[in-house]
DNA sequence: GCGTTAACGGTTCTGTGGTTCCGTTAGTAG
DNA sequence: CTACTAACGGAACCACAGAACCGTTAACGC
């Protein structure tokens, strides 16, 4: 892709980021509402006060506008809490996941995102930026807990972070259990457990 | 939704059969090669050799045919194996959802059924019961593990068979990490490790 | 400031996914 | 075997997402 190619890259500031800006948020509230099926980027326009025109050129396919709606929000990062234990540190973690994963607006966007990343190799490569991304926020966690003795050492840090999600984003998208705090609690207990017992030391 | 309303119901002997057999497995291939993402029912139509009018008749939107095809999926169960140890039957499971998301065609499969269900609330319910089927298959292995006195009574066995798959499916829709063989030993481990230590055991 | 042109936006046009219409084929009851 | 009609299928039709065109606005370099 080449930068002259694309526009918004050359005169990026000014209209062009305020145009960038509303259109991704209206990305986000239609993603929301309509998900991923169902969208349309006039729509988008309409909502963003923008012609359609201006939309279809700078990101072309839904595909585009979502993979760019992912790089976005990649870039605001919420820091984590540390309470002195990987038990403690994980639950924080799967609690913030939970919380995030059933919000009325949050949940619906995520499942949306996901969606989109299936069908697209760009948006899937920005979807695993953006996880990756908080993965390395919370990857610290680990690397204290193995510091203080509390795993073994050589523990993948990211493995455990990931282990925490997984289950709820399982009951998200396949199983469509409910997603409840008593869930969130397990999730990183088990991660925890199972770390505690070096299952997830790299080989 | 009335039976009499919907076309397949009161003739579903020979032809009727034979159509919807035949569209099932088309959707299949074009799911697992177009994503779910530009798919269109013309497409399937053509390539089940049925008329489109057909298609749009019977099952009027691509989600409506997701869900039905998820339907019948649920249908047809594979046996799962017993090793006699909690580790081996939940290994054997993880290798076996392993080799089924890595596999070429099921993988992309399994993909765009799952970005199906996120958009519509029938197709979802498909999913959930689909998956509630393969629970349930693999569900006695931790029954045993009970009797036997490996994890704790009161473990909740679809909860355990749920954490092994979770890590496997966090890999494939959202980390995009590689899907190999320790991965899935892993995740084995990390479930009957957790399980044993009372996790998963019901309040 | 001033000029250049990147980027925006209203309008028109077009390809195609989906619907409607109606004639044809073949399950099923008797 | 015959009659009835559920279900199929080709063809014409339509709405609308997305492309093309071209005039307008406003970034950015000087």
């Amino acid at each position: 892709m080449v930068d002259g190619s694309v526009p918004g890259t050359v005169r990026p500031g000014g209209r062009t980021a305020r145009v960038r800006e509303s259109v991704l948020r209206a990305a986000e509230d239609a993603l929301t509402e309509q998900g991923f099926t169902g969208l349309d980027l006039a729509d988008i326009a309409r909502r963003a006060g923008v012609g359609k025109t201006t939309v279809y050129r700078r990101w072309g396919t839904v595909s585009g506008l979502v993979a760019d709606l992912l790089a976005d929000m990649a870039e605001q990062s919420a820091p984590r809490t540390e309470t002195g234990t990987l038990l403690g540190d994980l639950t924080a973690n799967a609690r913030l996941v939970q919380r995030t994963l059933t919000d009325p607006r949050q949940g619906p966007l995520f499942k949306a995102l996901i969606a989109a990343a299936t069908g697209d190799t760009k948006t899937a490569a920005a979807l695993h930026r953006f996880y990756d991304v908080r993965v390395r926020e919370w990857a610290p966690c680990v690397r204290q807990a193995a510091d203080r003795g509390e795993v073994p050492e050589g523990t993948d840090p990211h493995e455990v972070i990931r282990a925490v999600s997984a289950p709820l984003y399982y009951h998200l998208l396949i199983s469509g259990g409910r997603l409840d705090e008593a869930l969130a609690v397990r999730a990183a207990e088990a991660a925890a457990t199972a770390a505690r017992a070096g299952v997830f030391v790299r080989p």
